[in-house]
DNA sequence: AGAGGTTCTCGGGCGC
DNA sequence: TGCGCCCGAGAACCTC
């Protein structure tokens, strides 16, 4: 589910349901959710008392600011949040609770148990796993075409498992790397370091195209996303290639195919994109 | 029944 | 032979 465009979604409107609400209590049914610290106890003490005062993110991780601490977020495949009144029933797949002193709850619900977070001291979070590593967001000024085409250059994998390296780059997934690649007219196996210049360049701009028209529509719901508001995002709709294989190409009428690239399912036009 | 939007870890293979 | 790097496979879990 939640790449870049729809944990950017989850952002905004967590942070519209969360902001200035103070952590009275946090009940945790899963502690392997729980990466940093090792003890639940000491996660349950920090948080205790804390009011959150940002929400932050980076590539797909949410970061949620408290006076103190940023607790990182990965929603994974099927993470959510949602804020529900105290007196709601829950059921089997929420695993932590965030209880408010206004007798609200932010409640994190995961039916794969996939998701992590991680509890830092503000100002910590940077400086270790998860977020130590990664690559530079896709529309920040270090993400260049020359930035890109170094990357790519010196690396020997195909060029759609290079690009879903959150140490080359964050935000793309299995949704949008599809599309970036089809948009650019680039065969997902093509070897990276055989990009030409152009390809390059139109690459680029596709990847950035493609996020954020997908930020503005909200992301894409294929099976389960919904933001913290339990909206569905409407990207699904403009999609080129993602989920359509045997369905006609919008550029050449010619029927997309599916194929497994680096043992993830992979949608292309094998007219327009030539290996 | 196997695939599914993610990412971490591990081990094989290769080159020096 | 040994080490390090790069890359791909497998695992974490549940639902349809």
């Amino acid at each position: 589910m939640p790449e870049l465009p729809e944990v950017e979604t989850v952002r905004k409107t967590l942070k519209k349901l969360v902001l200035h609400k103070t952590i009275d209590q946090v009940t945790i049914h899963w502690p392997k959710i729980i990466k940093n610290p090792v003890e639940v106890e000491q996660f349950i003490d920090a948080l205790k008392g804390e009011t959150i005062v940002d929400v932050g993110r980076r590539g797909k991780f949410l970061i949620i600011y408290t006076e103190t601490f940023a607790l990182v977020s990965h929603l994974r495949m099927e993470g959510r949040y949602g804020l529900h009144p105290g007196d709601e029933p829950y059921d089997k797949h929420t695993h932590v609770i965030f209880h408010f002193t206004d007798g609200t709850e932010l409640r994190y619900r995961d039916v794969r148990k996939f998701g992590t977070m991680h509890l830092y001291k503000k100002g910590d979070e940077f400086n270790y796993p998860p977020l130590i590593a990664l690559g530079p967001e896709p529309f920040s000024e270090e993400f260049t075409v020359e930035y890109l085409t170094e990357k790519l250059r010196k690396t020997n994998r195909k060029v759609k498992p290079a690009l879903l390296d959150q140490n080359l780059l964050v935000g793309l997934g299995n949704i949008y790397v599809d599309e970036a690649l089809f948009r650019a007219g680039i065969h997902p196996e093509r070897i990276a370091s055989s990009l030409t210049e152009p390809e390059i360049t139109g690459l680029h701009r596709e990847i950035v195209a493609t996020l954020s028209e997908a930020v503005k529509k909200g992301g894409s719901t294929i099976r389960s996303y919904v933001n913290s508001q339990g909206e569905i995002g409407m990207f699904q709709l403009e999609l080129y290639a993602y989920g359509r294989q045997g369905e006609e190409c919008k550029r050449c009428g010619r029927p997309l195919e599916k194929i497994k690239v680096g043992g993830r399912g992979t949608h292309f036009c094998p007219n327009c994109q030539k290996v």
